[in-house]
DNA sequence: CTTGACTCTATAGTTACTATAGAGTTTAAA
DNA sequence: TTTAAACTCTATAGTAACTATAGAGTCAAG
């Protein structure tokens, strides 16, 4: 099959899976006469690992390593777990920040009423104040 | 003072603040003789208003708008209020993700016990399947 | 007068793509 | 058979908000 239909079959789009290759994360060995990239079924299972991993936010550079590790049946997956529970403590370190943010920005919000002009705007205010605190 | 100073007093590096300027947040109007940038005390207060947006992950364009704002101070401040509004969803929207990721990630460590090799490895399995299910 | 600390501009790199230009290839209809 | 549409190719630039570097100039102290 050609690219477009490996496209539409995993849901990326046709830049994104060259640029998969560019990156060394999918091989494409085969052209076609005019040059054309050709891809059989193992490509969609190859192209699908990729997409899995995206959708959990690994970083490609992680997706290459699980790939290399892979490639190597017999090992140990410790990597593995390792790289899964780095990610579990790097999510929520980030939930942790996002719940400070929103906190901050809801009691900054608290500080201005509708009906204000900007020179008394509580919000421009605060933004302005030397030091922000840091909750 | 010089720029070295200006970062020092308000924690940005200097390249951040060469950047700003750049960007047309930052004016630096007065140079030395040798072409150093010079600032005054309200620099201080200009670039601490940008990095306490920056604090709360307001777009650098966010920040223009603010600062245009600031700028006309008989103006209604309602902008700035939605601004804010439509920031907190965001952060909102976000936390929901990762709470979905977290529990995603976490159920995919569980398929995994230590000692396995990579063959085996619930992990590698999991990501390799057709379809990851979103919950 | 030279050393070191500072500053200047311009450029490239980061991440994971997306968008474009300009060219060639294939398929289907006229 | 021609031609148009739809597809593909490579190479390059853009995104956000910086950070890092090279190579040059400035300034104060010893």
């Amino acid at each position: 099959m050609k690219i477009g239909e490996l496209a539409k079959l995993t849901g990326c789009s046709v830049q994104t899976i060259r640029y998969y290759e560019k990156e060394k994360l999918l091989a494409s060995k085969r052209r076609s006469e005019g040059n054309f990239r050709l891809y059989d079924q193992s490509a969609v299972g190859q192209l699908m690992f990729i997409k899995n991993c995206r959708s959990l936010d690994l970083a490609l550079s992680e997706v290459r390593q699980l790939i290399e590790l892979n490639q190597s049946p017999g090992m140990h997956c410790d990597d593995v777990n390792k790289m899964i529970d780095n990610h579990i403590e790097q999510v929520e370190q980030r939930m942790k920040e996002l719940e400070g943010l929103r906190r901050h920005l809801t009691s900054l919000r608290d500080s201005c009423s509708t009906n204000r002009t900007v020179e008394e705007c509580g919000i421009l205010r605060n933004l302005s104040a030397k030091q922000l605190e840091n909750p």
